[in-house]
DNA sequence: TCAAAAGTGTTGACGGTACACCCATGT
DNA sequence: ACATGGGTGTACCGTCAACACTTTTGA
């Protein structure tokens, strides 16, 4: 055995705020009923122990792929909870991540059992054990504002979006109203909706036009100092 | 003994990115130089093991007394830096702080003694430890993202300052020039600056007025929605 | 033909940017 | 008197916000 530092070692976790969702409905967030004490039987957010050889990023990776069978979808560090007493049985840090997904493009497969695991609106998310009510809210804070400077929306829409999917994401959101001609304006005028030149499918109404993020081009707008925003 | 989880533990450490300003000088990091293995010589950041009984936020705090003898300023969570192997002696977790020192009112005194700790400015950081440089661009650029929309620019200056200084400080951390006429007028529209009546003392030039950053007018207007923006 | 959502322009107000000179003070 | 930074206003332009009607499509 190596020598190790002559201080306390707590454990460590990751646990992910996953939020989903699916063009024309409302964004939700994934918890997972759980069958192990503490908090054995309430909602949590999903997540685990980290291992001895793989970093915290790469925990949070196989948690989500674990635990929901989704991979390679956005997942980016949140928050560190660090309090002495959130879990009842010893000291556990947690690292919290926040992930987005298109729920089109993956589909939830909980790797246990279906029932374990749920999609909650935000307005109607359930108790959860830990601090997880406070991981969330910090999640949809950080959401709130990353969404305003950066094109992360984009992350939880199919490839191929209308203009009213989009704005109606950036509503929920922002928790507020936008003006139709305004945002479609602004967004257009930016150059990076490349216009498919399809058309929505199966709605009793006019087709909207079929849009896609353009990601080189937002690349290589970012290097020369252009801020998407909105 | 309670019941501990199953699962490997690493050892967790807290890690502060210091900065200090001393009106109209530089902007600066506070490095430590080590004493003890692992790195034992070089210069990193001050920082050190959490105990069982304090939280991780608590950590952060104390060791920026104890190591260099200021409480009561400007620390926020960075981020948190978990690869396998950036401690060559053992698995270690660190969780980043920084923090945001006004040198007028904070003059260092390092705990142990002088000689292990010094301003470096930016441009001149030395070669350090761990992932340190890492940690320590982690930083500069939050600083610098998070000083365009909150008023974190008054923890680097004393209660009183003129907008030289501050303007200074703005263009060393947004790496930019600003126009001086444009930037004084945008602070000065947002009434959040109270003139003191007073003026700059000592110097061999004409004397510019003293301003104080109104934080009561800062937070209640915030909560009205109000941002602050340069 | 009705319902439901798609799509589209103009105007006025405001804020950003660019820019140059005189003033006060200490040496 | 000179050097050093302090302090000030205007004009142009682009961006934001407000606002209502016509078009397409399926039921």
């Amino acid at each position: 055995m190596p020598y190790t530092y002559d201080y306390p070692h707590p454990a460590l976790t990751v646990d992910c705020v996953v939020f989903g969702f699916e063009a024309s409905k409302v964004l939700k967030v994934l918890l997972i009923k759980r069958q192990q004490p503490p908090y054995k039987g309430t909602w949590s957010l999903p997540g685990g122990f980290v291992q001895m050889e793989e970093s915290v990023d790469a925990a949070a990776v196989r948690e989500l792929r674990e635990e929901t069978g989704v991979s390679n979808v956005f997942l980016e560090q949140l928050y560190t909870f660090g309090a002495p007493h959130r879990d009842p049985r010893e000291r556990v840090i947690s690292v919290a991540y926040y992930a987005l997904i298109n729920l089109q493009a993956h589909p939830l497969q909980a790797a246990t059992d279906a029932s374990d695991a749920a999609w909650f609106e935000l307005s109607a998310v359930p108790e959860m054990g830990f601090d997880h009510a406070e991981i969330l809210d910090c999640a949809i804070a950080r959401l709130r504002n990353k969404i305003r400077y950066e094109p992360v929306g984009f992350e939880l829409l199919p490839t191929q979006f209308t203009l009213s999917q989009l704005q109606s994401l950036y509503e929920q959101i922002l928790e507020r109203t936008l003006d139709k001609r305004n945002f479609r304006k602004k967004l257009l005028k930016m150059n990076l909706l490349t216009d498919t030149g399809l058309k929505e499918k199966d709605v009793s109404h006019r087709a909207a036009k079929l849009y896609e993020f353009d990601t080189r081009k937002y690349q290589s707008l970012k290097q020369t100092g252009f801020s998407f925003e909105l």
